[in-house]
DNA sequence: TGATGTCTGTTGTCTGATAACTTTCAGGCG
DNA sequence: CGCCTGAAAGTTATCAGACAACAGACATCA
């Protein structure tokens, strides 16, 4: 075939963009830049960088892209989340068709991941861990004595969870597919009623991990999704 | 406060950037435009949309720091990865830190994804994914023990568990995963001898599938990664 | 035949301009 | 003093036009 010379790793033709990426992501890092804080303004960074607004923007748009970074007219571009140059960013798209579907899909991916964040957290929790996922428990419970819900305190305690597996992937990855949805179709973990029968077994579950019983944590989890799972069928009748 | 009236979502000021996303997404899906095919030319999205080329190149960056389009200067752009309207998109960016945390991480991860797909596989495969699932397992074994190893293949046979869960969310989250991680550090995944001792189990999670035994198939799932877990430790020191 | 030059189409980037929006703040008014 | 109004400055959104760099097809020549 044509000159395909092994161990020569074709370099990408020449890309400032791809470039100033690289650098505004170590700039981040480096900065100790946190979220929500504001990043130098596109006059300011094409006149360090030395390169043409537009390309600034397609730098912008590119961590806009990848919910790095959020840009607001008038005011500037803030940042979302932590970035450094060893960042690895995995962009997921698919098709969840039918609302149901979708939901139902993900439901899948959530108990896999949901299960296996109970156990190793039964696993790896540490005393300051346990501390905070049953502070996170009783707010959550007392909120839902007093309103009859709550969607809030129901998502802190279980990030706790995923916290006390000393591995940040559960919590990004579970985080990021909740908003992703959120602003897709209406959220329906606000309902008033959704899910309500889990609520006793959250205990159930906080006591599971905190006994160090990772299968029983596990039964417990399954438990919870199980509620969820019939809740989601029954509301899309 | 300025009027801040709890449940009006604030809408985002006219932004004719995001409508030229969702108008190319509509675009691909409409015209049935396949990876690896080519999308219509900068100058063309310009004079149909009525918009600059600034704009045009912006939509541009969105999809390519998204994976969806790959843009190569004096060809064109060309789609990677099939996409409608309807696609959701979930960017996930993570700092895995040294290389071997970062492996450790995805495993943990890998682990709950794989176990409920195992899981999920036994209960809702259809003779149809289970003779894939068996041709893909004996092409592996082939392979195996022609060669000593078999990287591309075993990959195929894990594909075709996923391909029966009937939730393409599995498939797509790792092999995501897997082509992010392979693109940031050297893959270890080719080594001759990684994982080599995991070989006999395939066979044994493929009946346990096929045998609609569900408890059996997260067994076999989770022997399986406790060597992979045991090889990665071993390999990094 | 095979390598080389040339032409056309495409993306990469820069420059400069205008519009729209946000924030700030000074001034007016009760 | 406190609150509202509106002007001004700063910032992003988008456009238009230009030139450079590159890929692919075709013509050319040894």
């Amino acid at each position: 075939m044509s000159g395909s010379v092994t161990g020569l790793p074709r370099l990408p033709p020449a890309n400032r963009t791809r470039d100033a990426i690289n650098v505004i992501a170590e700039y981040i890092s480096r900065t100790g830049l946190k979220p929500n804080e504001r990043l130098p303004t596109e006059h300011e960074v094409m006149a360090a960088l030395g390169i043409g607004r537009s390309t600034v923007r397609e730098v912008m748009r590119h961590f806009q892209a990848l919910g790095v970074v959020e840009t607001r007219r008038g005011s500037g571009s803030f940042l979302l989340k932590p970035v450094s140059a060893a960042t690895v960013h995995v962009p997921l798209s698919f098709d969840p068709g039918p609302v149901r579907d979708g939901l139902l899909q993900t439901l899948d991916v959530r108990r896999g991941l949901e299960v296996e964040a109970s156990m190793l957290a039964a696993v790896r929790a540490d005393a300051d861990d346990i501390a905070k996922m049953r502070a996170t428990l009783e707010e959550m419970e007392r909120v839902h004595l007093e309103k009859g819900t709550a969607g809030r305190e129901d998502l802190a305690f279980h990030l706790s969870i995923y916290d006390a597996t000393h591995n940040p992937l559960f919590g990004q990855i579970m985080e990021q597919m909740r908003g992703a949805f959120e602003s897709f179709f209406e959220k329906p973990f606000d309902r008033p009623d959704f899910a309500r029968r889990s609520f006793p077994f959250h205990r159930e579950l906080f006591d599971a991990i905190a006994g160090r019983d990772a299968p029983l944590a596990r039964e417990k989890t399954l438990q919870i999704l199980a509620i969820v799972e019939e809740d989601i069928k029954d509301m899309s009748k």
